[in-house]
Order: structure tokens, then C-alpha cells, then sequence
DNA sequence: GTCTATAGGGAGATAGAC
DNA sequence: GTCTATCTCCCTATAGAC
């Protein structure tokens, strides 16, 4: 939702003026394609809330195609580099599952509170044209090959499954983007839910 | 995928032939919607492969916005019935397990090679203005009621957490459409896979 | 850096003949 | 039912002054 300004500088000082004025125009780009997709958000859009009439925009960048690649792999390098923080932060010798939920939970925080940018990549990568999509297919790629170490553990013999099932989880967890009531408080609670589910065993019996 | 004229007319049989006319219509529309998504698609893209001119469309339907609804709630209404005939045809007695692993694999049935309609609907339905998307919200709710009964179970002593869960578990379900090959033959296995995630529990230390 | 003016195209939709 | 012709609107993007 919405996003302070101490955790976007976080990731990116902005030394000149020109520089900020280029993330301000990044911001609101993300805020409107996260909130009403992509065909839906236009560049006289994105302009009027920037202060600005159209063709300016085209001063800091090339074209629509270029702002939204821009925005699309914010997205994603904003989400790796909060999961990777977070298992940081664990000691050494945590275990798979405590890895799993820690980044379980970065992941929700990243999509849900923390960044426009992750938020508006998960809901708009569906609707772009195919070019734009393979543009932002190696932030993806990066960012998977941290699900493949910590969910190599789960695969034990049969780490041929491993891909899917990285797709598996990241999609259960960008999938609650969709219907997550925007309100919620208690993001804790949904990544424990979310947990649970993935990680845990819902049913006793297994007979028929 | 491709569906096969026999998979269609089993949920609608089309009695006149202004009515044909008006169902090949839709799918087409559904078949775009599915591959290309919502804005791309335009009214002139359906009407020239239906083999007519633009304006011929608004004799079948009076608006886009009229026909992306007729597309929207047919896609819920094809996997409600798949998923619904499959548990009809379980032994009475089932157990909750098999019910959900049954249901499971109708529901991605339905959505990676039965209906251009149901992966139509979870493809475009984030892109949808609101007023649309409301629009389908009776007939995804009737759906959900579903998966409400079929959870239940796994939610013993805590049913508060039931609409959290199902949407949970749809909501993973849908994702495999943005990843999976589409090419892919062994839908089975993706299904198993999926129970497996969804059910079993991954790993066998719980400790930290 | 931002502006006014505008090109050029495609969208949804309507009028009215056949 | 389908057509041709057309309306109106909004889009991305460019030209060129300031």
C-alpha cells in the first residue's frame, strides 16, 4: 500500500535532482498500474499526477515501454533484496523450515506493505505484450534461484520437481495479491496461514 | 487448450442458429481474451475472425462490456460444473482427502484444457474495471461455496480461517496458468504435485 | 525541463442502406 | 444479419518554441 519515503530511499539514494524527479515519476507509474493495470494507466495519467503535461515525461523517458520495464524490475529486485535482508538476519544454522516462513513472510511484506513496485509487477506482468515480459524474465530468474536453495530441501529425492515447485509457492503467494481484503491489519497472521498450508500437513487421516 | 466442439456443447446446447452464431462469437472472444488478455483484445480482432465487419458484433451483443460478462461468468459456471460432476461421480462415502485431490484435478482440468472460458476469467479478471469484475463476483462466490465444504475439515477448530483458505487454495490453483508450459502433457502430475504442496507436509524436521 | 500544438492511429460505438 | 461510412474520443509520440 503505501509506501514511506524511508523505504524507498532504502533502496535508492537519489543524488541529483534529476534523479529524484525520475523516481517521482517512477513512484506514481507503480501506484497507478499496481491500482488499475497496466492498458488502463496513460502516460497523460501519470503525467498530470506529476505536475507535468505529457510530452515532459517523454524527457525522462523514451517511451511508455521503457517506464514500465523500469517499474517491472524494481519490482523485483525491491522483493530479492528484502528476502535476501531478512535471511540475513537469521543465524547461521537455521533450518529449512525457519528459512521458509522467514522468507514466506518478507515475500507477503514486500507484495502487500512495503513496495508498489512488487505489487504492480505481480499484477500487471500477465497483461503485458510478450517483449516487455522477456525483459524482465533475468530479474525473475534471479529472484527464483533463491526459492530453488531454500526449497531444495523439500525435494529431497526428487529435486527434477524442484522448478515447479518454486513456481508453485511464488505464484500461492503473489495469488493473495488478488484477493486480500487491502484493509487488513494482520499481515503476520496471513503469512502464518499461508505457512501453514504450504508447509504443514491440513488433514490426519489419508484413507479413502 | 483447444477445446473440442463436444467439450462445448456439453454445457450448452445451441438450439437456433442465431444462437450458434452468438456462442461462436463467444468463443473466439474467450480464446482471445485467454491468450492476449482484455485491453489488447479489440472488438475488430473477434469480428474479423468470426468473418464479419465490426459493427455486425453489436447485432449479437450491445456492448465489449456485455460480451466480456457473457465470456466471464460462462468460464466460472464450465469449471463450477467440471469440478461438481467429478465429486458426484465419488462413492458417497469419500473422505475428505480424495474429495480435495478429486476436486482439485477437475479444477485444473478445466482451466488447462477443457474451457478457454475458465482460463480466460482467471487470466483477465485483474484487469478488469471494478464495475465488471463485480459483475462475476455472484458466480465466484457460488464457486467458492465449494471449496468452503470441501475445506472445511482442514480447518477443525479454527473455521474463521475458512474464506482465508479457499481463497488460498484457488488462488494457488489459478497461478499454474501463468507458469505452466502450455505445451505440458502430464497434466496429472502437475495435479499431484500440486495436492502434495497443498496437503502433505513438506518437510520432516520441524525444529530450528 | 517544460511547454503548446499537433500528427497519426486505433479504439468503441452509431446511422442507415440492403 | 451484415454491410459501408462515419463519429467521437483518447492514446503514444514528435516538433519546435521558450
Amino acid at each position: 500500500m503505501a509506501q514511506t519515503p524511508l523505504a524507498q530511499d532504502e533502496f535508492r539514494p537519489a543524488s541529483t535532482a534529476g534523479e529524484a524527479r525520475r523516481l517521482q515519476i517512477l513512484d506514481i507509474a507503480a501506484r497507478h498500474f499496481r491500482t488499475r493495470g497496466y492498458a488502463a494507466v496513460s502516460m497523460r495519467d501519470i503525467a498530470t499526477e506529476a505536475g507535468m503535461r505529457t510530452p515532459s515525461l517523454y524527457y525522462h523517458f523514451p517511451s511508455k515501454d521503457d517506464l514500465v520495464i523500469a517499474v517491472m524490475d524494481r519490482g523485483i529486485a525491491v522483493v530479492r533484496e528484502t528476502v535476501a535482508a531478512a535471511l540475513d538476519a537469521l543465524p547461521p544454522d537455521a533450518g529449512a523450515k525457519p528459512r521458509l516462513v522467514t522468507a514466506l513472510r518478507a515475500h507477503l511484506h514486500a507484495l502487500h506493505s512495503l513496495s508498489d513496485y512488487t505489487s504492480a509487477n505481480v499484477r500487471i506482468f500477465g497483461q503485458l505484450p510478450e517483449a516487455l515480459r522477456r525483459a524482465n524474465l533475468p530479474e525473475r530468474r534471479a529472484y527464483q534461484a533463491i526459492w530453488s536453495e531454500l526449497l531444495a530441501p523439500t525435494c529431497a529425492a526428487e529435486q527434477s520437481r524442484l522448478p515447479e515447485r518454486v513456481a508453485i509457492f511464488i505464484g500461492a503467494m503473489n495469488a493473495t495479491l488478488e484477493w486480500v481484503d487491502p484493509a487488513r491489519t494482520d499481515l503476520e497472521a496471513l503469512a502464518d496461514h499461508l505457512a501453514q498450508v504450504l508447509l504443514d500437513r491440513l488433514l490426519e487421516d489419508v484413507g479413502a
